[in-house]
DNA sequence: GGAATTTTTTGCGAAATGGTACAAAAAACC
DNA sequence: GGTTTTTTGTACCATTTCGCAAAAAATTCC
């Protein structure tokens, strides 16, 4: 099988310098690659609807190592599922920190949330964790923690994004960060559904430019005197 | 067992009077009933966690006699999801018709939304639509395209309110009725998939309150020279 | 009452599923 | 080389899954 040149996350690094001489048989897999192979299947097709043959087929490992490795389907699913938010999270958190204009930063955002989104040789992949909220967080409260952490780990990113937006002057004191967080984690959300229907990209970007438009308020839909009941 | 005394749907209804005289032995069941249960199970579960012994149990049917109402799983998940969508249209279509004022409007629809989607007495079941979209979409062309009409719905749906409050004077002229029938739309995604995650109710509102605050413009972030990159 | 028709009931069966036991294999340690 | 340790490969188990066939039941038509 060829082997994959893409680069190795940090763990999978670290596993790999840090090799204190195994006693036993050595592995006949990379632990981090087989997680990214089993995140994959799962972000394809759900937890119900993959098989531990589905798992095995794509990790390459059979099933007893697959056990041994990383406990049984559900423990699987979890460590699936954090690997995905460390990879997201690594590639967003440079762009959520930098000191560029709001409606910038918010556009690279998205863009990098397009291409997680989108991504995927039988189909878009969409997000992890909305798929996870919709299917499994309801029935487990452990993955439900997790995805919750997961929301508000998001809404807390562009919250400070807007403080810091306000603070240099990029949006009016009256702005409320955290509506326009919520509002921008909507949007994220949106688009990750949408995506996972093939809703092409250009379709997204629309929407997501659109949307930026509203959070920057460059939009000039402002009459603060319309708008409220009578 | 006793017999539930909710209002039947129009489908139902018509199933009673139109009484042709069958030939043969009579249903044991409702078809309406039995569909609603099943629809009921399906938001729950899912569709790949949800067996037709599941199934049977809920609608009182055996198998046999599922399959031979409705066909397969497969359609019958559509079936439901027919159900649930004419449901969810019958709930909100005189919402969005009627002459209100828009935030009045978009104030009913999403508690109407927020009561759809935290019914369920083993947890909140969430948008179907969403979670179709989030499962069965991806790989299913036929599931795909519903889905896709369901989101094209319900921007529809908004877009034509935006449209009419900014004839109306409620909205500027230079309000993007597309744009903010997006936003409408993110935010009931947004709430659809947290009410799965069990946010309680207060939180969604919140949300929701923040989202029709913009989308409604009273909430003066307008400062139409500011949030442009240099 | 008997034939025709439709539904229900029972049960089968082939395949898939999650999980595990156990021996063979491959390495380090002595 | 032999022992120990760890991983792999094979096989298996109990259960569940979807789907269907064939018989039994309940009704209308004649």
């Amino acid at each position: 099988m060829v082997q994959k040149t893409k680069k190795l996350s940090a763990a999978a690094k670290a596993d790999l310098t840090a090799e204190p001489k195994r006693r036993g048989r050595p592995r006949g897999y990379q632990p981090e690659i087989a997680l990214g192979k089993a995140l994959d299947l799962f972000r394809k097709d759900g937890y119900a609807a993959t098989s531990l043959d589905d798992l095995s087929a794509a990790t390459g490992m059979n099933r007893p190592s697959l056990y041994g490795a990383f406990g049984d389907k559900r423990e699987l699913y979890i460590k699936s599922y954090q690997r995905y938010r460390e990879d997201a999270r690594a590639a967003m958190i440079d762009i959520f920190r930098d000191e560029a204009p709001l409606r910038n930063r918010l556009q690279r955002i998205y863009a990098i949330a397009l291409d997680i989104y989108l991504s995927g040789e039988f189909g878009p992949r969409g997000c992890f964790t909305v798929m996870t909220a919709a299917s499994e967080a309801v029935a487990d409260p452990e993955i439900r923690a997790m995805v919750l952490e997961g929301f508000v780990e998001l809404d807390k990113a562009f919250a400070s994004c807007f403080r810091r937006a306000k603070e240099k002057g990029e949006l009016p004191d009256s702005a409320d960060a955290i509506v326009l967080a919520h509002l921008a984690s909507a949007t994220v959300h949106t688009i990750a559904i949408r995506a996972r229907a093939r809703v092409p990209r250009k379709e997204l970007e629309a929407i997501v430019n659109g949307a930026i438009d509203v959070m920057c308020a460059s939009n000039p839909q402002c009459r603060p005197d319309v708008g409220r009941d009578p």
